[in-house]
DNA sequence: GGGTGTTTCAAACGGACGTTCGAGGATCAT
DNA sequence: ATGATCCTCGAACGTCCGTTTGAAACACCC
């Protein structure tokens, strides 16, 4: 409540479009959750759509914000477990993260357009980092596309645990948000992953 | 136009559904889609509502029919093959098992409540099926929740194409859709998860 | 052909949505 | 105090949504 108005909707417009998607986060909601007034989004922000593009732009610049730098991985397989680790507790733990994950995904399953502006400066960043994780695992002529399909390989694997997991409590998993959880994740998917890759003829 | 309304409207409504989720997907777009009238979803299935939760269900049945015996595959590496044979030209290529797949992902990001009835009876047993895929590789005395992980590591990698690939097409790949496409990523995608498994100690 | 049940259709309903408007309050320099 | 500027608020606007209605069109049996 501390916040000015302005960056009260921001929150509250993040959350509830992370949650219900564009079309299903009302502007009054938002307005309730700012603890404002409806006029005020269309006094800050022009429009609900101006609104959404600004929540995604801020989500993205934020999430880079915070990515941190490495610390200088040396070796090839450390710097591929850097890269899970950096993309699967955003999957699996709630929080800023989580919210970001979620506005991609509904973004990528329903286009509103206002991806489009940032999809080549803020996601071809990501998927190159994947590829740049990949590569040495892999032979120096491997085709563009067998890099490329290598890169999403591993992303899905960070992904699947959001969107699956918290849906499915058949008994398939231990509670899903606690960070030692996360922990045992990691440390799968690195053994899993690199594993297969080191296999890779070079 | 051959079949009856009521068919015409759960194909259209499918579609749509798939395409733009429950809540974007309007009765009058579907009912126009179906060459009908607004009023015939209201008479052929009480409500929007029941309509979705039929076409959901329908969609679950069509999909398990089809899928096929698995010619009873003998060692434990054709059996991961042939489970990421059944799920990647589901995500990769169009048609009825991509459509399907859109409407899990629209439910899993979003739950209507519509999915908990075919939980247990329709997902459960897809889940069990990844869990039998790597089994196999794994020590006995594996914890269920480690299988569990496992098994949605499995998932992970073959869904992962659909809702990225079709959206980036930043010189990732080439053309997504096509069959030789989907039989590439089959293989690349089992030998990287069959040599992440097979050095599994145990 | 008349009666019966089923299917189609145009029109309208109430409600929820995004947006606009103008009056009023708050804050500050002069 | 006075005016200017920024912000807040309740009320209303037009539009689109899912649903209902009642009558017309159709099919079928005796």
């Amino acid at each position: 409540m501390a916040q000015n108005t302005r960056e009260r909707l921001l929150e509250a417009a993040r959350g509830l479009f992370a949650e219900r998607g564009y079309h299903n986060a009302t502007v009054r909601d938002i307005a309730a959750r700012a603890h404002t007034n409806l006029a005020s989004i269309n006094y800050y922000f022009r429009s609900k759509d101006d609104l959404y593009r600004e929540v995604l732009s801020h989500s993205f610049r934020k999430t880079i914000e915070t990515e941190e730098p490495g610390e200088e991985a040396t070796t090839r397989e450390d710097r591929l477990r850097a890269f899970i680790r950096s993309l699967v507790p955003k999957s699996v733990e709630d929080g800023n993260g989580a919210q970001h994950m979620r506005l991609v995904a509904w973004e990528m399953l329903s286009p509103t357009g206002a991806l489009d502006q940032i999809e080549e400066t803020e996601i071809k960043p990501h998927l190159d980092r994947a590829k740049d994780a990949v590569r040495p695992f892999l032979a120096p002529d491997t085709s563009p596309a067998d890099l490329g399909a290598t890169a999403l390989w591993l992303v899905g694997q960070c992904l699947i645990f959001r969107g699956l997991a918290e849906r499915m409590r058949l008994g398939l998993m231990p509670v899903p948000t606690d960070g030692d959880h996360a922990e045992r994740l990691v440390a799968l998917i690195c053994d899993l992953a690199l594993k297969g890759l080191s296999s890779m003829p070079l």
